[in-house]
DNA sequence: CTGAAAGCGCTTACAG
DNA sequence: CTGAAAGCGCTTACAG
C-alpha cells in the first residue's frame, strides 16, 4: 500500500445547493436506480454495490427528499393533527388546558412512530375564519387527517373525508369518518351514583361545556338521566353554562353567588378545568369545598391531583385515545378499512372534593 | 330556463382515488397551468376563468397534493421538530415533563402558523439506537430542524447542520447551527443570591441534570460561581447528580438520607420536575420544606405553583423560546441568514419552597 | 444484479 | 390572459 491515505475521488464539501440521489449515483459509480434500492432495502444489490452507495451518502451527507419520495409512493409517512388552541388565557392555570390536548397529540406520536410516521401538527385559533382552508392545507401534506373535538361541523367533517381519512376525536361519529372517543356515559353514571348514592347528596348542579361540543353534551344528557334516576334534584338552566375553562366554571359560580342563588350540595363539571374554576371560585367566596359543596371534573389532567381538595374526576386514557385514533387511522391507510367508532373505556378517580376521606 | 335545475356536467363522486389538478382543468375546461395560478393567486387570472376553477375545485372536492407542490417549488412549509420521548414514568407526576417540551412545541406552532408553515413532530425513545437515522428522515420531510436540548453530540449537530437549516435549544450553541436558549446564567445567579443573600442560608447543594446536557453544566458552574463569591459553603461530589426527573432527584435525596448524611439548607434543582422529586422524598422523610431544608427549581412548569409548599423558581419564557426557534429558522430559511444565537432573559419567581412568607 | 426510462402531481418560465 | 412543456427528486416495473 502506497504511504498516503488513499485519497477521496472526488469528495466535495455538501454544498448548499441540494445533494440528489443524481449526486450518489455519480460518487458511488452506480445509476440511481441502484442508490434507491440500497436506500430502501428493495431487491438484492451486490454487497460491494451496497457499500459503495452507503459510503457516497455517508461523504456527502445525503438525505433523500421526503417530498418526491412521497410523490413517487403514494405515501407520505405523515398524519395530520388539526386542534384549536385557546386564544384567551385569562386564567393562570389556563395553560393546563395544553394538557388534555397534548397529552393525546403525545399518544398519537408514540403509535404514529412505531409505523415509521410523523406527526404534522396544525393549530387553529378560535376566532380563525377559513378554518376549511386551513385544514385543506394540512390534509394535503399528511397521508390522513385527526381532528380533535370540535374542529368542524359533521357536515363538513364528512365532507372532508371524502378527500382524505379522517378521524374524529370527538363525542358522536360523524358519517364518512372514523371516531374514536371515551365511554362518557360510564363516566358521568358512576360519578353521579357515587354522589347520590354513596355521598346520599339529593342536590346536583352541572356546569356545562361549550354547548356545540358532543362530549358535553352526552355528558349532560347522562347527568341528568342518571340524576333523575336517583331521585335527586337537579339545578340547571342557562346560568349554568360553561365553555370548558377555568374561567367559565368561575363566572357561573360567581354569577349565582351574586345572585344569591341557591347552590346544590355537589356541583358535577363537564372537565377538570371547569372544576379549576369553580373551585376557585368557591373558595374566594368562603364556600368550603367539599364540605359545604362538593366539586368533581373529567379528564383527569395531571394537575387535578394536586389541587386543594385533590380532585374527584374521571379519567380518560389520553395517551391511549391517540395511539388508538392514529392506528385506526393507518388500518384506514394500508388496508381500506377500519372501525367506524371506538369506545374507550374510564376510570372513576375518587380523591378527596367529593367528600370522601 | 328550463325548469329543472342545471344539471351539473360531468359532476362525479369525489371518488378515492386521487384527484389531480388535471381532472379541475377538465372540469372547468381550462388548462392545469390556469388552475394552479388561480390557486396560487399568481398572475391575473381573467375573473370567468377564476370562477370556472373555484367552482369545479369545489364540485370535486380538491386538495392540492402538498408533496408535488413541495417537489416544484423547492419549499415544504414544514419545520421538523426532534424530542425525546421519557421512556420511564415510574413517578405519578412524571406525566408534567410533558409539559416543558409541549409549551416550546406550542411556541413554535404559534409562530408557524404565522408563516403558512406547519410543525412535523417527531419524538424518539430515550434508548433508540439509531437517532440519526430517524432524524434524518424528519430532515427529509421539512425545509429545516428544531432540536430541543440533548439530541444529538455537538460533532452530529455541525454534520446535520450541512444538511439542513438546524436550530437547536440547548445550553450552548454548536458550530453550524443555530441556537435559542434562556439565560441561565442570570436564572442561577438571582436564585442562589437570593437564597444566600436575602435569606442568609449557609450551605447549599445543587441536584444536578444529566450530565451531558448543555443547560445543566451551565447551570451548574454558575451555581458554583456564585455561591462561591456568596461565601456558602457547598454540598456536592456525585451523591448530588440527578437526570432531570422527578425519580432522580427523590433518589438523591433518599440515598443521602440513608447514609445519613447532613443536608445543605437549601437545594437547588436543575429543573422543576428534580424539585418535585426532592421535595417528595424530603416529606417523606419527615424533613420540612421550607423550615428546615429549603427547596428551588428552574423552568416554572404550570404544576410548580401547585405543590405544598408553592416552588420558588426560575421562568423561562417557554412559549417565546419555541416562537423564537421557529423565527430564527425561517428567517434562514428564506433569506439564508439569521442569528446564530439567541438568548432569551428569564424572571425569578419567588414562592414559598425557598422560606419566603 | 443493474440500468434506462416512465411517471408521481404540481409550478413556472416561455410562447402565443 | 392562457396553454404546452419542462422539470422538481424520487421509485419501480421492464429489459438486459
Amino acid at each position: 500500500m502506497a504511504q498516503s491515505p488513499k485519497p477521496k475521488k472526488n469528495s466535495k464539501v455538501p454544498s448548499k445547493s441540494t445533494l440528489t440521489i443524481y449526486d450518489v449515483a455519480t460518487q458511488a459509480g452506480v445509476s440511481i436506480a441502484s442508490v434507491s434500492r440500497v436506500l430502501n432495502g428493495q431487491g438484492s444489490p451486490r454487497a460491494s454495490t451496497r457499500e459503495r452507495v452507503m459510503q457516497a451518502v455517508d461523504e456527502l451527507g445525503f438525505v433523500p427528499d421526503g417530498a418526491a419520495r412521497a410523490l413517487s409512493n403514494g405515501l407520505k409517512e405523515v398524519v395530520g393533527v388539526v386542534f384549536r388552541r385557546g386564544d384567551e388565557t385569562r386564567f393562570e392555570d389556563e395553560d393546563e388546558s395544553l394538557l388534555f390536548i397534548d397529552v393525546i397529540n403525545r399518544g398519537i406520536d408514540v403509535a404514529a412512530q412505531r409505523r415509521g410516521f410523523d406527526v404534522l401538527i396544525s393549530s387553529v385559533g378560535f376566532s380563525d375564519e377559513n378554518m376549511s382552508g386551513r385544514i385543506a392545507a394540512v390534509a394535503g401534506k399528511a397521508d390522513g387527517l385527526i381532528l380533535h373535538d370540535r374542529m368542524l361541523s359533521p357536515n363538513n367533517i364528512t365532507r372532508l373525508s371524502g378527500m382524505v381519512p379522517v378521524v374524529t376525536l370527538a363525542g358522536s361519529p360523524s358519517r364518512g369518518a372514523m371516531n374514536v372517543r371515551c365511554d362518557n356515559e360510564a363516566g358521568i353514571r358512576a360519578l353521579v351514583r357515587h354522589l347520590a348514592v354513596d355521598h346520599g347528596y339529593t342536590t346536583l348542579g352541572y356546569v356545562a361545556g361549550r354547548s356545540d361540543s358532543p362530549d358535553n353534551r352526552a355528558r349532560a344528557r347522562v347527568f341528568e338521566a342518571e340524576a333523575r334516576a336517583a331521585g335527586v334534584e337537579i339545578f340547571e338552566g342557562q346560568d349554568w353554562q360553561g365553555d370548558y375553562s377555568a374561567a367559565g366554571g368561575a363566572n357561573v359560580i360567581a354569577a349565582l353567588l351574586e345572585k344569591h342563588a341557591e347552590l346544590p350540595r355537589a356541583i358535577v363539571c363537564a372537565n377538570d378545568q371547569t372544576a379549576l374554576g369553580v373551585m376557585h371560585a368557591l373558595a374566594r367566596n368562603g364556600v368550603k369545598v367539599p364540605e359545604t359543596v362538593a366539586v368533581t371534573g373529567f379528564d383527569d389532567v395531571p394537575v387535578a391531583r394536586h389541587l386543594h381538595p385533590p380532585l374527584t374526576t374521571v379519567r380518560q386514557p389520553m395517551l391511549e385515545l391517540g395511539a388508538t385514533a392514529f392506528d385506526v387511522l393507518y388500518s384506514r391507510i394500508s388496508t381500506g378499512k377500519a372501525d367506524a367508532d371506538v369506545v374507550l373505556p374510564i376510570q372513576l378517580m375518587v380523591r378527596q372534593s367529593c367528600g370522601c376521606r
